[in-house]
DNA sequence: AATATTTTCGTGTACGTACACGAAAACTAA
DNA sequence: TTAGTTTTCGTGTACGTACACGAAAATATT
């Protein structure tokens, strides 16, 4: 029979234990305030610190009668252990790889999702996390499996990857699967794979929200133009996605429906790109909106400007320091925002209370399309 | 001179302070990976924990050589205490108040708060930091005051205020000062105090982003109302800055300038509402846009509907339920969203980082201007 | 100089958990 | 039964800090 510490809220358990009546409620009525502690239940069961510890981490050496009296008692008075003092005592940190596009100088994108790993790191840097980031060129085809296997050297205990290049992306998290490292993904998406989470935007949906604003700038007799800028190389689905978001918004619409075309651009370099559009927007001199697919918005918001174009209404994607300054003038209406900085500190977040708090965590982790123009822009920045 | 363990890392600091030479560059490159903890110092300091812990709390009892000696190997090696291993050791739980409106039955907006701050102490409960929400009626005078002073009955650690009643907010401010507790606003603002800070919207700039989106919904020749419903009864300077931003937006404006009209309605009854702007829009009948101040939008809306008025433009504030099926139906244009959520959540949490984690906080956290339509409506919900 | 008083400091224990080590109990083999 | 083996468990120490208690050192008093 256990020593019973004249502690009140311990005196409670026991009673409640010892009439056979082992009901969670009637506990937390005597004490609703006062923490369960493996001491606690190490007291409840009769055994010492040292065997609650062994049950509660599946490490053996426990006889089944004892280890099953144990977890009763455990699930009753819903134990939860303290995250601090087991941080503290378990001296093993915990080290997270994130791999992930470089700041190409094409655009500057991926610098926002950096500056999220860093809040999220210094968030949680008390628990002894670390990351290390791991950059790969969208540009060079064997680059991300190279950049990915490093990371896999250091054996972290979990991965963030923004799967920017899909082929290889699947790949790697085969891999991972097998050596049984857990991973999850921002700002695009593998569907159907083990992935803890994914963050990011709903990509469909954003084109849509593309649409509507588009609708609301123009007039009713006109048509518009999507441009898609080197989609092939980037994570294909994303980009499409938004470009049949943003059909289909036009297709579902009753009312008048306005005439829409669409334009590749296989090209970062300005003299192709305007040249390419002058000789569209000759063919279509209807055409009072152009929609982009992405971030590359900033090289047609150039040519508007240059071809004195104010009449064109222009929507694109991201904040970036590109794009910014023809939000400020006006060239570009809208922009829609991915939050590059939440998804990233987001997916470590998660990563995070699966793997260190053992939390549920969401598959999906859907972060708000933010409709950003010159007037809100501050604070979003 | 102290006893030097065999820790290589130790022997380092130590070599580096008795050549003289102090200077925190050597130590950090000899072993950047190491933490610091008052043991370490205590060493190289020549006395027990004890001491050093009395001088980093300031409890006196120690001399004053060794006192300056403690503080300058404290700051030379950067020392940050463990937070985890602090709170732990240390059992008293801080205590955080809230102070907000009820949810009343004419709008649910006061609703979403609540979860932001269910949200924040479920994050940081683990530091033993516990809530009491207490409610204010907006309608009765002296309301706010009684509620507040039950709050500081308890004595609590820190305060989370929505000062949505100017007057009182001041004068419960003033004690606080007074009694040395401190206090965070959020929702609304009152300049000039020691507030640890403010959480909210930038109000003025708010009515700005309302009017760029009037706007880009109507075409040029027509006029606007701004409506603003029982705004006297609320925080004032909050509700007319918004006013203020929203004919500031149309004063400044180049181009076609639109005629802004104004109405002020001191009742929550549909009737006298629907009266009101009935004989507003018959006087008036080019109106063709709405611009409502506060997040009774919904009484709009419903009068819209129940006129058939459907080539009014309709712009207000907040997703609340009330609102939230207009804004689906189309009825409403565009909701400008406050993030009611992350600014009581947000509010705590810079409570937590000033007063347990003793970190800077900024004086003003301004929360972005999210435009909500239709189409992105899910992911702010 | 001897004692009293104050200042200064070291030691010990606690917080709740992790884990190593070895002792006791249970079981096996002879 | 006894020794050997395995299973099961308790004890001790550590993580980094907080704080109480009391001892030692410094100072004051007679």
């Amino acid at each position: 029979m256990p020593n019973i510490l004249n502690i009140a809220h311990l005196i409670n358990i026991y009673t409640v234990f010892v009439n056979g009546n082992l009901s969670k409620t009637s506990y937390v009525m005597a004490k609703p305030d006062k923490k369960i502690t493996i001491k606690d239940i190490a007291l409840l069961a009769g055994v010492s610190i040292g065997t609650v510890d062994r049950v509660i981490h599946n490490r053996g050496e426990v006889s089944e009668k004892t280890r099953v009296k144990i977890l009763r008692i455990t699930e009753t008075l819903n134990y939860q252990p303290d995250v601090l003092a087991s941080t503290l005592a378990s001296k093993k940190n915990v080290r997270f790889a994130t791999i992930m596009p470089k700041v190409d100088k094409e655009s500057s994108f991926w610098k926002a999702p950096l500056s999220g790993i860093e809040k999220a790191i210094k968030e949680i840097e008390h628990y002894g996390i670390t990351n290390k980031t791991y950059f790969f060129s969208v540009f060079e085809k064997n680059s991300f499996l190279e950049v990915a296997q490093k990371a896999l050297d250091e054996n972290p205990d979990g991965i963030l990857i923004a799967p920017s290049v899909q082929e290889e992306a699947l790949q790697f998290a085969n891999i991972c699967d097998e050596r049984k490292i857990p991973y999850a993904f921002f700002n695009s998406n593998i569907a159907e794979l083990n992935q803890i989470t994914y963050v990011g935007q709903d990509s469909i949906q954003s084109g849509i929200v593309g649409a509507k604003l588009m609708d609301y700038c123009l007039g009713t007799n006109c048509e518009i133009l999507v441009v898609s800028i080197y989609s092939f190389l980037k994570n294909n689905t994303h980009i499409q996605n938004r470009k049949q978001g943003f059909i289909k918004y036009y297709e579902t619409k009753s009312g008048a429906k306005k005439q829409l075309h669409s334009l590749e651009i296989n090209s970062f370099n300005d003299g192709d790109i305007y040249s390419e559009l002058r000789k569209t927007l000759k063919e279509k001199p209807n055409i009072k909106g152009i929609f982009v697919t992405n971030s590359r918005v900033f090289h047609v918001a150039r040519f508007i400007e240059s071809e004195k174009l104010s009449h064109i209404n222009l929507i694109g994607y991201d904040l970036t320091t590109e794009n910014i300054p023809y939000l400020e003038k006006g060239t570009i209406s809208f922009l829609i925002n991915q939050k590059p900085i939440e998804q990233s500190y987001s997916g470590l977040i998660a990563l995070f209370n699966k793997i260190v708090l053992k939390k549920d965590v969401p598959k999906e982790i859907l972060l708000p399309i933010d409709i950003v123009t010159r007037e809100n822009l501050m604070y979003y920045e």
